[in-house]
DNA sequence: CAGTGATTCAAACGTACATTTCAAACAGGT
DNA sequence: ACCTGTTTGAAATGTACGTTTGAATCACTG
């Protein structure tokens, strides 16, 4: 039945990701994509069914590598007597996301401008699609953040994520051009690796802060319900 | 000559503000504004010119309001004898972004909304629009960071400006389902004056952590050319 | 109140998009 | 070699967009 042609679906799926990644989902035609793929125009509905199918393909390739390997290191931590350190936490995802480049050439730069995408453009259906599918592996993730935070509110901790997901979505996805005024400017060729690595030490000091008690603010006392709190804070993390 | 339709362009930049912070720019169409603004599709040519112009009008208006107070602030700080610390250069944003409340209703969020979709879609014009404008005071804020960091490499530095940046535009841009959140599972009405200040420690802690000598960076010796160094940073602030 | 320039209006233009259609080309099994 | 189901190809469909046009309407001046 089918043999030789399977790479139709590779090739769509190598010159999507390439185009996603550089100019966003929406700012992307299908046009553009079979054109650079050398493939019929058709072949996407064919092969994906729709556009939001092909960019839920495009990044479930990726993610289906990343988030069993990171799902089984947050369990190496979790397994642990003594609370991790935050550093600690947030340097397990180093490896994991760095063996994307096995996968594929510069893979982990292009998954995580991908996932920057999914973010900054509105994709509605990714936040579901991610969610769905990996939603007990994020868990885990702020489970340990917790953990290793005990002095931080829930809610504290809640906006302090979000602030972190806001630095590495907007690095990522515009990851390209500050390399390259990196390099020009201070003569530092910083991949996607030293990016990561710089991000941690701001990621950790950021969300581990001491919480300012601000003059104007005028907060009702917390008065938060426990579970849905969680299972809220890790919805709103997937895109 | 003109009198009482004066207000047919501001109908249409309320209008245009409101739907470009809730959907983005790219994903606003002309035909929705000028619907919601009750006046003639024809019209947003005839006064702006093009969606280009108008989208700089939005931001314009704002723009004009805040960017002088926040160089006057900045000067304040650079006329001290004392070098100033980082909380209290970031804490100068807070005032003269709150008034733009009294610009306009829900002004400020409207604002820095804007600001965080002008990052997030793709609008090289608008990165060139600001620059142009308020480049001399972007400087400014860049020199005054320096100063309270003065154990940070430029380039450091300009990797945690980036990173801040990116809190503060994602943040912004998903600021009212992040409200939404934080209302229901907390019990806490942010308001966006509580996002500025919960912002604060986080950036302050981020951008002044300590550098990490991590093991797999191979760096090329710091050897950056002073002057282009500040410009740049500053020029990739801008939107 | 006639005339003039600024504004509004309905309609159309040209372009680009995702998706559909259906015939042609292709494969593997018998 | 022939049928059968899968994949490709070129073309068309329908929709939405930003922009342009030219006549109609308005507001003011002389």
């Amino acid at each position: 039945m089918m043999s030789s042609k399977i790479n139709t679906q590779q090739k769509i799926l190598d010159a999507a990701q390439n185009l996603f990644a550089e100019s966003g989902f929406n700012d992307t035609s299908l046009r553009q994509i079979t054109t650079k793929a050398e493939v019929n125009l058709a072949s996407v509905n064919y092969h994906f069914g729709s556009k939001k199918e092909l960019i839920q393909a495009v990044l479930q390739r990726y993610l289906q590598i990343l988030m069993p390997r990171l799902d089984q290191e947050f369990d190496l931590l979790l397994a642990r007597t003594k609370p991790n350190n935050l550093p600690d936490v947030l340097a397990v995802f180093v490896k994991p996301l760095l063996e994307l480049n096995q996968v594929q050439r510069k893979g982990t730069r292009t998954f995580l401008q991908l996932l920057g995408r999914g973010y900054t453009d509105v994709q509605g259906h990714l936040r579901w699609f991610i969610n769905h599918h990996y939603g007990r592996t994020l868990d885990k993730l702020v489970l340990l953040v917790q953990q290793s935070c005990p002095h931080l509110p829930q809610s504290e901790l809640f906006w302090r994520l979000h602030f972190s997901l806001g630095s590495i979505v907007f690095t990522m996805a515009s990851n390209e051009a500050l390399a390259e005024i990196a390099l020009a400017d201070f003569d530092e060729a910083v991949d996607i690796e030293g990016v990561i690595c710089r991000l941690i030490p701001y990621l950790s000091a950021g969300i581990a802060a001491p919480v300012f008690n601000q003059v104007t603010q005028i907060t009702t006392p917390p008065n938060m319900n426990e579970g849905a709190a969680k299972r809220q804070i890790n919805a709103s993390l997937s895109v």
